[in-house]
RNA sequence: GGGCCCUUCGUCUAUCGGUUAGGACAUCAGAUUUUCAAUCUGGGAAGACGGGUUCGACUCCCGUAGGGCCUACCA
């Protein structure tokens, strides 16, 4: 694939004649800061690739030195509502990708939109459309059954007619010649001009549109890279045209693969998970996720896990792929469980807790104790906090533990003397740690003249009531002394 | 229908004309073993297809097929 420099020296498209003109001098982005937005709209969820668009942003800010910014785009008022802009703000938190200015809010600039477009009408590189929407349907028909783009009458007609009609205002773009998107990723994409056509940019009740919004808040904000979804490539071409009608320079734009789901299909619900929330309420952390969004769609050679650090160093958008990406359970559960790892068991005791409670548990003063003694033993084989809290909940049982069949069929009466000499000896190990309770484990079982496994798996099932629990010794320590001979005690008693 | 983008193991990717095509996840086999897990060792697994260009192509060009995006008075 051929790429442009980076960063691009010059504007990020031009117009035929060549595929590269000679501009008039215009400023160069590249010659400014850094400034990147992210620019969700406040639809009720974040998707994940919302998320990693933003952390693609922010990787290319931090990297730069430059500016993160956040905008919301809520121009479409009636799907916009306060609790959804919420959702956006809390996951950019969550992830850790707060934006270095407070968001700016797309729909409070309409004045700023109606003047740009009151400027293009006056350049002439706009005007008033009058189609109805059967006529633009009747339109949309033809053009579709013709294999070309909407062409409404009303662009060269300079009368408007009656006075009080109703009437959308469109961009009057090039008939003739071509446009080219330099795009970071994908390289130099070029459309004829005649294949795009005049997007709205007023609306007929005087409201902005995207296509124009995003022009004029991008400019406004001093925007010098726009990294955002693929989907939005073939806007990039009609977006130029309107930066060079208005004589700004044009940012360098930089489209990112979509996201899709396993199956290879567009990214849904179906697949288990699609907005930020769901995977946070799924118990992958944060930093995972930072970590797996990144590595899906862009790589540093064989690196697999960084850090925030090593991934800012090593962020190039023209490192990223152009190819769409599939979301991989696996992987990211991988790239979670190495976080848990790292992760401080306080927080992990903190997340489980949570996670508990949120189940209908709740959860008591001395839970939080008890959980900490738990997740250093238990964490290694979580895949979630979710999964992390099933293993923990063995200690949280309350005597007398329930035990199931399975447990007390194993119960058999050889079985429970051997349990009860074992709790014997267990009672005078003064140490009480992995370490020591291993020892005498097996010095209890060589005394026996039995295998350890004779006497594992119920002393375990004893133990934890034939929920998860980890190893013997770890299971011993994590309980103490007290709780553990208390749950022997419980269960030869039960079954005496 | 039209325009545009994309195509290396099952998945994420490395390779920037010359490699036994590398890594990670998953998977399989073995080891360990007190269930599950974790851990260790080893194995299998890829350039969509067809043409070019070239001494030489996964890499460059063209075509085909497949997938995706856009084609709104949504963003």
């Amino acid at each position: 694939m051929i790429r442009p420099p980076t960063p691009p020296k010059g504007d990020g498209a031009g117009t035929a004649p060549g595929p590269n003109p000679p501009d008039r001098p215009t400023m160069s982005s590249s010659d400014r800061p850094v400034v990147t937005r992210i620019a969700p709209s406040p639809t009720g969820s974040m998707h994940i690739g919302t998320a990693r668009t933003a952390l693609f942003n922010w990787l290319y800010a931090r990297h730069h030195g430059g500016t993160f910014l956040l905008r919301i785009e809520d121009t479409d008022r009636e799907r916009s509502t306060e609790a959804a802009v919420q959702v956006i703000l809390d996951g950019l938190a969550w992830l850790g990708l707060e934006p270095d200015a407070p968001a700016v809010f797309q729909f409070a600039r309409a004045d700023l939109h109606r003047q740009v477009v009151h400027d293009l009408l006056a350049k002439g590189r706009a005007y008033r459309c009058y189609m109805t929407i059967e006529e633009l349907a009747a339109e949309r028909e033809r053009s579709r059954a013709e294999g070309r783009a909407i062409r409404s009458p009303w662009r060269d007609q300079e009368a408007p007619p009656g006075s009080n009609l109703p009437f959308t205002v469109r961009f009057k773009g090039p008939l003739q010649g071509e446009t080219v998107v330099n795009d970071l990723v994908k390289g130099p994409v070029t459309f004829r001009n005649r294949d795009l056509d005049d997007l709205v940019l007023l609306r007929s009740d005087g409201a902005p549109t995207y296509n124009l919004a995003v022009v004029a808040d991008d400019h406004d904000m001093g925007i010098t890279h726009i990294i955002r979804g693929d989907d939005h490539l073939n806007n990039a071409a009609r977006q130029s045209l309107i930066y060079r009608a208005m004589d700004w320079p044009i940012p360098a734009f930089a489209h990112m693969p979509m996201i899709h789901g396993p199956d290879g299909a567009k990214l849904s619900k179906r697949h288990g998970a699609q907005a930020v929330g769901e995977f946070a309420d799924m118990g992958y952390l944060p930093e995972a996720m930072r970590n797996y969004l990144a590595r899906l769609g862009w790589g540093h050679g064989d690196d697999e896990l960084f850090s925030d650090a090593q991934a800012i160093a090593w962020f190039d958008v023209k490192d990223v792929v152009s190819a769409p990406a599939r979301l991989d359970w696996n992987k990211l559960n991988h790239v979670n469980n190495h976080y848990l790892r790292l992760a401080d068991d306080q927080r992990l005791a903190d997340l489980v807790a949570e996670a508990m409670n949120r189940q209908g548990r709740a959860t008591e003063p001395d839970d939080l104790q008890k959980l900490l003694s738990v997740i250093p033993l238990v964490k290694d084989g979580a895949k979630t906090i979710l999964e992390l809290r099933d293993l923990c909940a063995f200690v949280l049982a309350h005597r007398p533990l329930t035990l199931d069949a399975k447990i007390i069929a194993m119960l058999d009466a050889e079985t429970r003397e051997r349990l009860e000499r074992l709790s014997l000896a267990l009672r005078d190990e003064a140490a009480w740690t992995p370490e020591t309770l291993l020892a005498r484990l097996r010095e209890f079982v060589t005394a026996e003249g039995v295998g350890l496994g004779k006497i594992g798996a119920p002393l375990r099932g004893v133990l934890s009531g034939g929920a998860p629990a980890p190893d013997l010794a770890s299971a011993l320590t994590a309980l103490g002394r007290e709780e553990s001979l208390g749950r022997i005690a419980d269960a030869l008693s039960q079954l005496r």
